[in-house]
Parts: C-alpha cells; sequence; structure tokens
DNA sequence: ACGATCCGTTAAACTGTTTAAGCAGTTAAC
DNA sequence: GTTAACTGCTTAAACAGTTTAACGGATCGT
C-alpha cells in the first residue's frame, strides 16, 4: 500500500463542503467589490499610489520615475533626488504585476512536493526547505509551494506554473522513477531541478547528497562493530538514491563474505510504520539479526520502536543505524546513530543553481555534497555471547 | 538564550559569498535576454501565444475571448466553440500576471513563519501547512512562504507582500505577545489571520486549537493516576496559548491543594534542547517529582531523554505527557501520552476563514477547535511505594 | 557657422488581461 | 407608445509598469 494523498481520508462533511464550493475561487465570481475607476479608497488598506501620479508630482514622466528606481545612469542627480523625494513622500511602492508583465520574470520559484499526507511535516523535506527559502530570500526571490497530487499532474498544473507565468523556476522534491512527468519540464525547456534525487539517464539538473559515501561509512562502522547479521530496511527501490544505498550495501556484504540476499532487506517506504513492519518481515526470517541499516531515520525510529515491542533491547541486542540525522533523533532513547545529510545545504545550492539556470546558464549541473557518520548510542559493539 | 534566526550560522565561504551576490537579483539586470518585439521562441520553452492571437485565429475581439474563458453568459454557444477550438489549437494559456494586474486579484496567500532554524522541518508548523496549502489549493489560491526575520520585518517587507500585491492575504504561524508588528496588517486592513495563536486584547482574526480544554484534560489524567508532584514544562510566556496551559495548570493544582509554585515550573523554550534544559532544573529543584507535563511534544521529548540520562524510567518513575500530537511521538519509546491538536484541521479552517475575509466578509473571525487526549506509554499511575 | 556627439528627458509603444459602455434590433412591461 | 431590458458582440479604456526611439539643447570639433 502506497502512503499516497488519500483525498477521501481528509474529507469533511457535506455541510461544509457547500460553504467550500462557494469559496472556490471561479473566474466569472471576482468577489471583491471594485469600480473600473480604480484607485479609491479600498477594502485593502491605503489609497494606492501608482507610477503616474509619482511622475505628475514631481514634473517628470513616468518613463523617468521608471529609471530612477531602477537606478539608471542616464538619470542625473538632480532628478534622482528630486524623485525620490516624491516616491517616499507619496509612500509609493512599484506594482510588482506591472512589473513582472513587463519584464516577463515573476522572481517566483516553485518548490513541487510528493503528495504525501505528513510531506510539510516530514523534517526531512522541512530542511530542504529551509535551505531553499533561505538562500531564495538572499537572491530576491519568493518560493511557492505546490504539492504534486494525481490531478495536479494530469491538468498539466506543473506545466501550467510556467505557461502561466507562475514561476520562473521549479524545485523538485521527493521525485522517482515513476514520475516520468519530469521529463515534461526539460522538454518544454523550463527551469527544473531535482532537489536530493537524480535520474542516471535522463540528464536533469540536480544537486543531491552522497547516499553513497554516507552507506560506505554505514557499512563500515557495522562491519567493525562485528556484526554479520546485517539487515537493511530500505526505502522504495524506485529512487535511485535508495537503489544506491542498496548496491553499496550488496557490495560490502559480498565484499565482507556475509549473507545479504533478498531476504535480508525489506522495504520500508521511507515511514515509521512502514520501517517497523520492515523489521518485524525481517525478524521472523532472521531471528539472530545483530544489525539494523535503515534507509532514512523515519524508518530507523519506526524499527527500535518495534525491537522494543518485541523485546529485544537497543543497542544491546541489536543495532540501529538510520540516514538523514533529522533532528529529533538526538532526542530519542536510545539516539540514534545515523548518517548526517546536509540536506539544508543542498537546499541552498539547489537555489543557487536553479537561480543561475533562469538567469540563462546552460551547462548541466550535477552537484553531490559530502555526508558523514554521527555516532551515537543506537549502535555497540557486537555482544560476545553470540 | 533565543532560538533565533542567526545568519552568521548558515553563512559560507568568502568566494562562495561572492559568487551569490552576482546572482542577486539586481532591478536594472534583467537577466534574461528579450527583445521588446516580445513573442519570439525565448530561452523558456515554447512560443508564448497571447489572446490577440487568438483572437485574431478566431475573428473575434480580445473581449469575446476574454468572456468566453470566464465563461460569460452572453457569449453565444456557437462562439464559444469556435473560439475554444482555436484555444486548444494554439495551445493558448492566459497570462496569470496580466490578469491579476486587471482583476487586482493576486490569489496567492502567505504563510508567514517564525523565524527558527528549524521552522519548516518543525512538525508542528508543517501540520498546519499542510492544512492550509491543501485547503488553499482546493480553494483555487497559491501559497508563497516567508520567514519573519527581523530585517525582513525593519523593512516592511511584511507590509510590501500587500502594497507590492504580492499576495491577497496573509496567516501569521508562531506569533507572540512581543510580535508587535502584527498589528500592522490591521491598522492597514490587510487581510490577516493569526493561526494557533491569538491576541485576546488586539481584535485581530485568529483560529487555536483550544489550549485550555487540552490542559484539563492533561491534568484529569494526571491527577486521577494519583501524581501529586506534577510539574510544567512551558513554551514561551509571551505566547497566549502558553498562558492559558499555565492557568489551567495552575487552577487545577490550586484546587487539589497541591504545591506549583515558580519552583515547578520551568521554560523549555518549545525545543528538545530547552525541554532537556527544564527538566535539569526541576529535578534539580525537585528530585521527588513524579509527573512532567510539557507544552509540546519537542519539549516532552528532550525531558524523556533527559530524564533516562538522569536514570529515571519512564512511565515507571516518572510520568511524561506532551502536546501537540506531532507524528513520531507514537514511535519513540516509551510512546508519547500527548493531547491531540488538530492541527491539519485548524490549517484548512484558517484558509477558508481568510478566504471569506478576503472575499470582503468583515466580521471578526475567533474559532476554537477541540482537543483530545491520546493515551500511550509514558504515563503510568503513581508507583506505591511513593 | 555647421554638423556631430552627448545628455537628460519625453512620448509612445509594449507587456496581456478585464470590463464599462455602446451598437442596433427585439421584446416585454407599464 | 414610450421605456426598459434584453440579444451577442466590439471598442476602448483601464490595470501599472518597462523600454526605446526621438527630441531639444548644450557642447565640441572642424
Amino acid at each position: 500500500m502506497e502512503v499516497l494523498y488519500n483525498p477521501d481520508a481528509m474529507d469533511m462533511p457535506d455541510s461544509q463542503a457547500d460553504m467550500l464550493n462557494e469559496l472556490v475561487a471561479k473566474p466569472d465570481t471576482p468577489g471583491q467589490v471594485r469600480g473600473r475607476q480604480g484607485n479609491g479608497s479600498r477594502a485593502g488598506g491605503a489609497r494606492r499610489v501608482s507610477m503616474r501620479e509619482v511622475a505628475q508630482q514631481a514634473s517628470v514622466s513616468v518613463a523617468t520615475v521608471s529609471m530612477v528606481l531602477n537606478d539608471n545612469p542616464r538619470i542625473s542627480k538632480a532628478t534622482q533626488i528630486k524623485v525620490r523625494r516624491i516616491i517616499d513622500k507619496l509612500g509609493y511602492r512599484p506594482n510588482r504585476l506591472a512589473q513582472s508583465l513587463s519584464s516577463q520574470y515573476t522572481r517566483v520559484l516553485a518548490v513541487l512536493l510528493p503528495p504525501l499526507r505528513h510531506a510539510f511535516s516530514d523534517p526531512y523535506f522541512g530542511e530542504l526547505l529551509s535551505g531553499i527559502c533561505d538562500r531564495a530570500d538572499k537572491l530576491g526571490h519568493k518560493i511557492m509551494l505546490e504539492s504534486a497530487k494525481p490531478d495536479f499532474l494530469r491538468e498539466r498544473k506543473h506545466m501550467e506554473l510556467f505557461e502561466r507565468r507562475f514561476v520562473d523556476g521549479m524545485f523538485c522534491l521527493g521525485v522517482n522513477d515513476r514520475h516520468h512527468w519530469v521529463r515534461d519540464f526539460s522538454d518544454a525547456g523550463f527551469p527544473m531541478l531535482c532537489v536530493n534525487n537524480y535520474f542516471p539517464e535522463l540528464n536533469l539538473d540536480y544537486v543531491v547528497a552522497d547516499y553513497r559515501s554516507g552507506a560506505e561509512q554505514v557499512m563500515n562502522v557495522l562491519l567493525q562493530l562485528g556484526h554479520k547479521q546485517i539487515a537493511l530496511i530500505n526505502g522504495a527501490p524506485e529512487a535511485q538514491t535508495a537503489r544506491d544505498v542498496l548496491e553499496v550495501y550488496t557490495a560490502r556484504m559480498q565484499e565482507a563474505g556475509l549473507e545479504c540476499d533478498d531476504g535480508w532487506t525489506a522495504d520500508g517506504r521511507f515511514t515509521e510504520e512502514g520501517g517497523a513492519a520492515a523489521l518485524n518481515e525481517i525478524l521472523d526470517r532472521h531471528p539472530d539479526v545483530s544489525a539494523i541499516f535503515a534507509g532514512n531515520d523515519k524508518m530507523a525510529l519506526g524499527a527500535m520502536h518495534q525491537l522494543v515491542e518485541r523485546g529485544r533491547n537497543v543497542p544491546d541486542d541489536v543495532s540501529v543505524v538510520g540516514f538523514d540525522d533529522i533532528q529529533q533523533m538526538a532526542f530519542v532513547n536510545p539516539s540514534l546513530t545515523t548518517v548526517h545529510l546536509p540536506l539544508y545545504e543542498v537546499g541552498t545550492r539547489a537555489c543557487e543553481l536553479l537561480v543561475q539556470r533562469i538567469r540563462g546558464k546552460t551547462e548541466n549541473v550535477a552537484e553531490r555534497l559530502a555526508t558523514h557518520l554521527v555516532l551515537r548510542d543506537s549502535t555497540s559493539i557486537v555482544p560476545g555471547r553470540r
């Protein structure tokens, strides 16, 4: 079962739904009372000042005002000062819509999140989002949130964001091989960047954490601690990063001459519940398992919880290692050994690169940021008694 | 020490900073190559079709095309079909910037988050955000993210969002008494709504979870379990909801004839670290404490972690109750007893009400959504030995 | 003295949409 | 018999800016 968005699960009683329908923005219900005459005192606050008025008061043309605002060197110092004084006096603010309409530039970037029920409250996505937002702010861009729900894509809404000039660029988070629509962007030549996921064969821009080296570090520490029965709880195999982890796990196990067939791995779908279920599978098949390598922290948490439920002590009986290093994991009991992914930095870097691409840079972008292991209390040396 | 946004903490090496500076959007660097002629093949995708072209091809006026798009009943069936056929043929998409410029309506809502380092990756905010976004999507609105950093406010950027026509309305999350700028919105008459926080004396719109009744439920269960040494780890006292919790705690303790002076409460600043530190304070002052009531789940987690560090068993020695019911808390060991706040629903409801206000509704909005206790494993009956 | 260059400014065109006002003919109400 | 409200559509003004060709006057070179 997938943990996808389920519209029914969050529906409301009919009476409320009726009220809701009335609210839906219909093209022919302007909603706001307004006259064509425009500039009277309107519902939302103070009288609006336009560039025309500034020009009149300063006895120059609108073109001059525009040039003053854009620091055009052709404007004389005297005019600069004169116009700026009027601007301050009237409290004039340039209308961003008019600017964008003219400049063909919205300075808005969309973040496309997977339609998971808790996508926004997932610290993994949140950390990426933090990085993206902070850097976007510094670069003078706004961030718009979108959720890649089935009908969002079916109705080509992801393309409309560009076609209808909502945004200049787009970040895709949590995408995988099944999301064939990612090609739409590159086909149409719209600036898009995959964040912490990639498609080796697709030639799309991406910034990712280095999952392979992270996995290497996990395997190193587990093997050094003497573990021989190591199970892998991995996320969806349609994600390239998950396949990277699996490959490293398999390679290192074989290298060490240890058993690692399908029975030693289970799909935890990146969730706590999935992690718990996967642990059950593994424990049923291999009661002697001594270490669990989870593909993300949420699955690790679910697995730890289930281990305790089934009477195993962490780390005395079984060691657990996570992946991501989300903040809470330092405070669970026992605190979780995990691979720190520089998610915040992945976000900031992604933002820089997307903006570069929007500014006309054409080379392909593919960056991989270093990870490191964080040793905490959920791992221990394999007990002598085994 | 405050957990506020620290620009230095996330800064980069100088070389990178230089590169970054070049990227910052300056008004006079259009960046994108474009000619006045407008409609040639541009960097971003297919040739853009305007309403003018549709009108020409269909041999009608642009106004007719506009009316067709807006399902204006004055348009005949025949014209409807004729125009729509051309629209499909040309793949025309109305330009949202032009629509907004003309209609004075952006259909964009801003979410203002506190400038905490991990605000986005905090499940508490995430859950509110999920609700807001889902409902906004259904109502045909877009969500824009903003972080209330000090200079954001100093430069009046929060007002510019309205003044420069970025957004139609705004949600404020995580605001408290120190955030005097919330008045700016109502003073200017801009549609704003406080989400899960309120100002009793300020007459601002809000939607909150019922913290008082939640606190009542916590006190009920702890007292029924026989606890007498109950400590409160509360969040910032400048938040009204935190004061609500404190008031209920004090009232119920006094009612039960139990001690509850200042020594029994500590400020945990809503974070795991703060919760851990607060627990230390309390445990030093009252080693016999038998129950901890935390004002949110993160503080509860920090407290639980620290209890274990200091050799106390949860729940055998000390019971812990949280507040919020964020998802992970069902999977920590022991799973956390907590008050479920309908954060997702607070978000959806907030969105509905803000949209109503934008549509001209003028009555004040103040809604309080019911909460309920979720009993899990971190609480137990007080041991006979005490 | 005449043409070329430069400088600051302006008018006009441009971005792409919505909407009020109007066209001339028909019908219903007063 | 006049008034009003339709009919389906067009025109033109508005929304609020940016951009550019052109212009007049001052400066400069020959």
